[in-house]
RNA sequence: GGCCCCAUCGUCUAGAGGCCUAGGACACCACCCUCUCAAGGUGGAGACACGGGUUCGAAUCCCGUUGGGGCUACCA
């Protein structure tokens, strides 16, 4: 039997991490076992029926490399067949018509204190109409769901209470209206979180129920009920308190191989290095070795693994990834809310070349990358102020050392080793240490106290240039004394 | 409240009854290297929630307790 999978997410305006990390499990198992991916986009909510929002879903699934093998569907273009599915039901007697009112309901939850709709118009012989919801009338006895990462799941049908199946405007609901896709999609396995366990009984319940009044007999899925993504405090990844837009992610530079290896080891493990890629989980992937127990989404984790995938590039490739944070026109690619911090005629493609590996080393996101080079391309450094008050006016020593160091670059050969050879030089005659000269050249000519090693960013920056910011540093430190 | 899920270092995890003195990675600390910061190297601290069983033997199996989480819509 091939396996057919599919990834089910409801448009909510940004794409969630979350879902990511279902879409990766989903790709992962149906390449492994020689299976098809298919994309179901789940708006039969009319408030989520917005095209944009499905923009959202296929960019992200691109960006990821998780685009389906089928679709994207729309379950709104199957309400045809979702309406045919409860007239089915309704014919075979396992549907009613249910009068009451939200409120009633709650009230007599409350009154009765029944677990959920204590099925008051089940046998009032309730005639539907317009004010009408179809409610299943849920049966006796015990719903077993088999799960792969679980195990056997029993459900006492006692405690599951006769769920709508149809509002009373027609529309159909999402148990019902995932079932009928399921079903007319010939879904093998269904992989997705946890939070659906609760929903399982009810929709093996209605598969069953479909299977009988249409005849047609179709095998339940097998279900796969992946841990959740939680936060620091252990609830539920929200888009309120946590980070959780994938495009959000892109934007800050993380790469998408990175961000697909983070995911694969969020309640899944590799055999060896954690390291991985694509090819290397898809063949170790199995939705049997993956956890129960719910994963915190670590960031720093994150940073460290892309980290090591932008140390891994080659320079070209990182040029290519990087142009969007710092060519103010870049090339077919641009993240959305991105923007390049200096003009299009300041920007040298050359320059940036010779640094970037030395910057590509120490970033962790794509997005450090402007702050790292930004006082080649800007007409005056950003000026750290806690930096330049440390090592610029609040060192005594600073005016004589950008005294030394201006009269040495005046005249000494402008590249990196000549400039490194007469720091040293006056540093020695200044009876100093490098690692302490060092500070207020660097202050005066970046503006910062960290950034790529400094003789290369000075030969870069210009004779010309780098004298003039160490003078402008040298009259702030003459002041401050 | 009801139903359900879960429980190994701070975090992600390895662990399928003896290979466990519990391994790795991130984070953290120290030292080395070093023009800052990274990277790299070496070392360190750090966990089987608790209580009962089963067994010659339990992180691994069973039960309970505690703790955490999810669901509980005419949303998906």
């Amino acid at each position: 039997m091939t396996t057919r999978v599919r990834f089910a997410p409801s448009p909510t305006g940004y794409f969630h991490v979350g879902s990511a990390r279902t879409a990766l499990f989903n790709w992962l198992f149906a390449r492994h076992t020689g299976g098809t991916y298919l994309l179901r986009i789940e708006d039969t909510d009319a408030e989520r029926n917005r095209e944009e929002w499905v923009d959202v879903i296929n960019r992200c699934l691109e960006w990821l490399g998780l685009s389906p093998d089928e679709g994207p569907f729309r379950q709104s273009d199957n309400a045809t067949q979702h309406t045919a599915a409860v007239d089915a039901l309704i014919g075979a007697g396992r549907l009613y018509p249910c009068a009451c009112t939200g409120d009633e309901v709650q009230a007599r939850k409350r009154d009765n204190k029944t677990p959920g709709y204590d099925g008051y118009c089940r046998d009032r012989g309730v005639e539907r109409g317009p004010t009408t919801a179809l409610r299943f009338k849920v049966p006796e006895g015990t719903t077993t769901v088999h799960d792969i990462i679980r195990g056997t799941i029993e459900f006492q049908n006692a405690v599951i209470d006769d769920f709508v199946v149809a509002k009373s405007s027609g529309a159909v609901l999402y148990n019902m209206a995932n079932v009928v896709d399921d079903r007319a999609d010939r879904i093998t396995h269904v992989v997705r979180g946890e939070d659906h366990i609760s929903n399982t009984p009810k929709q093996q319940l209605i598969w069953e129920a479909l299977s009988e009044a249409t005849g047609e007999h179709l095998p339940l899925p097998t279900y796969a009920h992946l841990p959740l993504l939680v936060d620091a405090q252990r609830k539920k990844l929200s888009k309120r308190k946590d980070p959780v837009s994938v495009e959000d992610f892109r934007d800050e530079g993380y790469l998408a191989d990175a961000f697909v290896n983070f995911l694969g080891l969020l309640g899944w493990s590799p055999k060896g290095d954690e390291q991985v890629d694509r090819a290397t989980m898809i063949a170790q992937f199995d939705l049997a070795d993956v956890n129960q127990s719910p994963a915190f989404f670590d960031v720093m984790k994150l940073r460290s693994i892309n980290a090591d995938y932008l140390r891994a590039m080659s320079l070209e490739d990182f040029l290519v990834a990087v142009s969007p944070w710092v060519d103010p026109e870049p090339g077919a690619w641009m993240p959305t809310a991105v923007e390049v911090p200096w003009p299009a005629e300041r920007f040298d493609a050359e320059r940036f070349r010779t640094i970037a590996p030395l910057v590509q080393e120490r970033v962790t996101r794509l997005s450090e990358v402007p702050g790292m080079v930004d006082f080649l391309f800007l007409d005056e450094p950003v000026i750290d102020a806690a930096s330049w008050a440390k090592a610029v006016t609040g060192e005594s020593d600073a005016p004589a050392i950008l005294d030394a160091a201006i009269a040495a670059f005046t005249s000494c050969e402008f590249t990196a080793a000549a400039l490194h050879e007469v720091t040293l030089a006056f540093t020695e005659a200044l009876g100093s240490k490098l690692r302490k000269v060092q500070a207020p050249i660097r202050v005066a000519v970046t503006g910062r106290s960290v950034g790529p090693p400094l003789f290369e960013s000075m030969e870069l920056l210009g004779r010309d240039e780098v004298l003039r910011r160490l003078s402008v540093a040298r009259g702030a430190a003459g002041a401050g004394q």
